[in-house]
DNA sequence: GATGAATGAGATTTCATTCAT
DNA sequence: CATGAATGAAATCTCATTCAT
């Protein structure tokens, strides 16, 4: 259900609208491009993953569909727009699951370690528009990188929430000084898509469970 | 003593020679040239630091100096070149510091807290130039590349090493994952390149402070 | 129909796989690229021809078809690669003319006639590209400057046999310094290449009449 | 004494008023400049027979002296002007020789001999000069270009008139076609620059006798 | 006599983008 | 739906030349 509105929702967007097509008219013809667009997207956070947003040129994207380079502008109106697709692809979500994180409660440990697989997940679904979202959200233009940087700012607010709120349970000590500790977990753990791979010597589950158990209680002996 | 013996050993570097012009034969040239030079490069330090490597044009970095952009190969033999240099420089004192601090001995938290101390330093000194290495370094040719990754390698060894250490002279936990220890850190560290600048709101020995303590003691009350 | 082998040959030729486009993929559109290709290399050998291959310059080349300098690698991968081009169409042929003088059999004056026939008639058919590979073969890169110095030796060597054959049967007289005879012919004939126009005052066919005269007999009186 | 009345021409030839420096007033210092100057244009003659007119530059040429491109005009005024000089000394000679070899009368036979021989003898005194002038002569600015084609024409009508006086004596056979016989010497021996090496293999002199003796007897039997 | 530091014009090449078909 | 052929602007780099010192 969720996955379907998301992807109505899609065909509401800039990022469709402002491609120069008219828009297909039948439902299976709408199915059938959607697909399409959706590979397209792909391809794109692929090469702007591998050789970043201004190393990538059409062309390597164009190669990775077997396409040529004009057909793109079928699907995108612009490299710009592509990567502004890409990266809100990139973020998405991340708000959703730290607020589904918060409604479901539990105490500030329990909600930590929640919310540390809540980010570091996305690194073995979509893990090509994480990293073009860390990367090169820089360089979008600045009606989208304000958008996208609403988003960050609400995401990274609620996680602070989460630390106030253990503070003032007494889940977490007093004076932590919260705003750092959310810097500091992002840090670990978006250094993490640099060098994490799925499948390759460590499970992501293991991985968030080790640095959730880091943050929580640090390396210190007493603290065994 | 040691600020005279780096200054001599540039002129011996790569980076150097690979410019286009002869090496200069009178001391006072050589050093007239060489401060020039670091002119030069300071210059596409900043520009690469605030646009990217492939974001930022050669124009970019003449006009930063108000010189014409074919003037800048008298200093340089390329684009590419001048991103090695900056990331050397980038890299360039960690490797050094930290083994200062593991030379200096004490326990575990006395290290740790300098070697986080020691990896937030170049903020304030050479930002630039770290921010640079962190975000570019892959657009590096493969050589220096590699040159460059043996470093750091070396680098997050040592550190590897001081939480290996901490371990088994019982200052940290037993159990403790010192790989991923080093990675979060680092993680935790980097990431403030692109949020710290000095001299806004926060110094950078509170930083190091509180990271310390966070990696140290992590959030949870019972640690206090 | 060896016409069309030599057509369906020039499509599998590293030539074509080095300019930066996909091949076509129907029989209509492959002809009609390679029209194009034909024409844009045929201009840059005019340009090479008339002001060395260094002297020229792609705007020159473009200026000459009425295209824009960057259009130009859409059919070829470089400049140094047009040349390379060129280069192998101007010596294309020379080899399978010998074989086939040499095939003919007859008395060595026969071949000699037919010999230097052979190597003026592409003054006529495509003179830049002869004058190209004969001045600035030089500039080729390593690789195809020996591809093409091979087919250049495989010639003279050829050539050289036409003497050594006419020596042994007595038609040529004894004690000749077969190799020196080489170099003399083809000095003579390629110098040609500079100063002999189509259409200029003298027909190919007596000028190589009178050069094979030359060679034959010499200038000395008794030999009339 | 003709070596000192060359070296005085020189200095009143447009090459040294071209270049922009005040002549050197005491004879001593005239002499010394004049060996330095010597010596530029000797590398700018080695390097332009290397990479032709156009593919050398003149760091090349300050390279191969030891020096810093900008001195180079101390000496020339541009590097045309430096091709102009050595494309002058390249035809310097020529014509000088020739009418020495025709003063010197004696039958078409002897005159040929000394005629060859006169024109390859420069491939060992100057052989850069020569091949600069043979390849890159074309490069040259009309003005000079023109100055140089006349002492060209002057010496191709003096080799003509040699075959034509051999004719009219009876030593060559009638009908001879003079200006073919001239072109097909000057090709046979100019090509010679590309491929004779002093000291390797072939002595010079022998090398003038086997082409001196294929163009008055040509190659067939009956002529031995 | 030569150098060091530049310039300015031009070279080759790249690349996002367009558009008729 | 996609292609083929181009464009135009910009990018990196080269190089002959200048000139104060």
């Amino acid at each position: 259900m969720q996955l379907a509105a998301q992807a109505d929702r899609r065909y509401s967007t800039a990022a469709m609208q402002s491609s120069r097509r008219a828009l297909p008219n039948t439902a299976a013809k709408v199915e059938k491009y959607r697909r399409r667009y959706d590979e397209i997207i792909d391809a794109a956070a692929a090469v702007f993953a591998e050789k970043g947003y201004h190393g990538a040129s059409t062309k390597d994207i164009a190669d990775r569909l077997g396409i040529r380079q004009g057909s793109l502008y079928y699907y995108f109106a612009s490299k710009e727009s592509a990567l502004e697709e890409v990266c809100q692809k990139g973020v998405e979500g991340f708000v959703q699951g730290i607020e589904n994180v918060l409604a479901r409660g539990g105490g500030g440990e329990t909600q930590l370690r929640a919310a540390v697989l809540n980010h570091l997940e996305p690194l073995n679904t979509r893990p090509t528009y994480v990293r073009v979202f860390l990367r090169d959200r820089h360089d979008l233009p600045q009606a989208s990188r304000r958008k996208i940087g609403k988003a960050s700012r609400q995401y990274e607010s609620l996680l602070e929430g989460l630390f106030r709120a253990g503070v003032e349970r007494g889940d977490f000590r007093a004076g932590l000084d919260c705003r750092l500790a959310t810097l500091a977990m992002l840090g670990m753990c978006n250094a993490a898509a640099s060098w994490y791979t799925e499948g390759e010597g460590i499970f992501l589950e293991a991985l968030a469970e080790s640095f959730a158990t880091l943050i929580l209680s640090g390396t210190t002996a007493k603290n065994g």
